[in-house]
DNA sequence: TTTAACTTGTTAATATATAAAGGACCCTGC
DNA sequence: GCAGGGTCCTTTATATATTAACAAGTTAAA
């Protein structure tokens, strides 16, 4: 029978805690979850999103986002206003001071990747990209009811 | 500079999500999270572990599985009894009970691996796992003070 | 237009993630 | 043999994950 140290699940969240282990400490020096982060990311490349496009992106479930949303909100580092078109959404942005705390972590978080992909090597990082993005892709297709 | 959709993190939680996406119902049928589900898995492996060693094998840390171990415990699904050369180790077994629930969720868990298996494609996913292992090798290997 | 169905976001409740602190036990050096 | 340091587990406190329920806004059909 498969081996429990051969679930991919554990495979993945392993290395994914591998990955993090590193860049959590200069989050949590600046109060910032993981899931803070990867809202102030997608953020700071977009001029606006909605909560439901925040959601998506970050992989947060709305609940979740509601109250990180609310936090950053109140630490003045997103705005938020009601969509003119459709008073129930939400549309965030990132303030000039939630710009200015990515700016100072960015760089640590580009030296991070960067040793990693000289560690690991940059062939292999492409080539593990290509194959999550696969696997997703192939599970995700025909999701009807299969296994 | 390196977009979010490129973040090695977002890249693996959302991989394991996507084959997590199916198997979790079934879980949740039986009152089982993901994680108690790790716990029992390794459980029915090997005779007795210590919550320690358990921590470690399913990426836990000790407060959360603590918790499990009592919730498991209370539902009959694990034993625990003191180490007799270490009493503050527990060593904690499956029953005959938390076997018969691993034994009724296996087919649907090795059903879905089959799938998977199919669908990706077998060389592709031994191709995954050797990557992920060599990974969080690479970036474990001299953790001193690296990025 | 007026109800019915749907969408968006929030709140509630319970379990887990994480860091910190505490209690009980073990072990070594003196 | 005992004092200090270390280990194993638990508890505490706050944030997130997840499901369910809910409020408010929108859309569309009757």
């Amino acid at each position: 029978m498969r081996q429990f140290d051969r679930s991919l699940p554990m495979a993945l969240l392993k290395a994914r805690e591998a990955v993090m282990r590193k860049f959590s400490p200069a989050l949590k020096e600046r109060d910032l979850s993981p899931q803070q982060w990867r809202v102030i990311r997608v953020l700071v490349e977009e001029d606006e999103l909605d909560a439901s496009e925040i959601a998506e992106r970050c992989a947060l479930l709305m609940p979740s986002l509601s109250r990180i949303l609310q936090n950053l909100h109140r630490r003045g580092l997103v705005e938020r206003r009601t969509a003119s078109d459709d008073q129930r959404r939400s549309m965030v942005s990132i303030t000039s001071l939630g710009r200015q705390l990515f700016e100072a972590l960015s760089p640590i978080n580009e030296a991070r990747y960067a040793y990693i992909t000289e560690k690991f090597g940059y062939g292999k990082l492409e080539l593990l990209y290509e194959l999550l993005d696969e696997l997703v892709e192939k599970i995700d297709q025909d999701e009807g009811d299969k296994p």
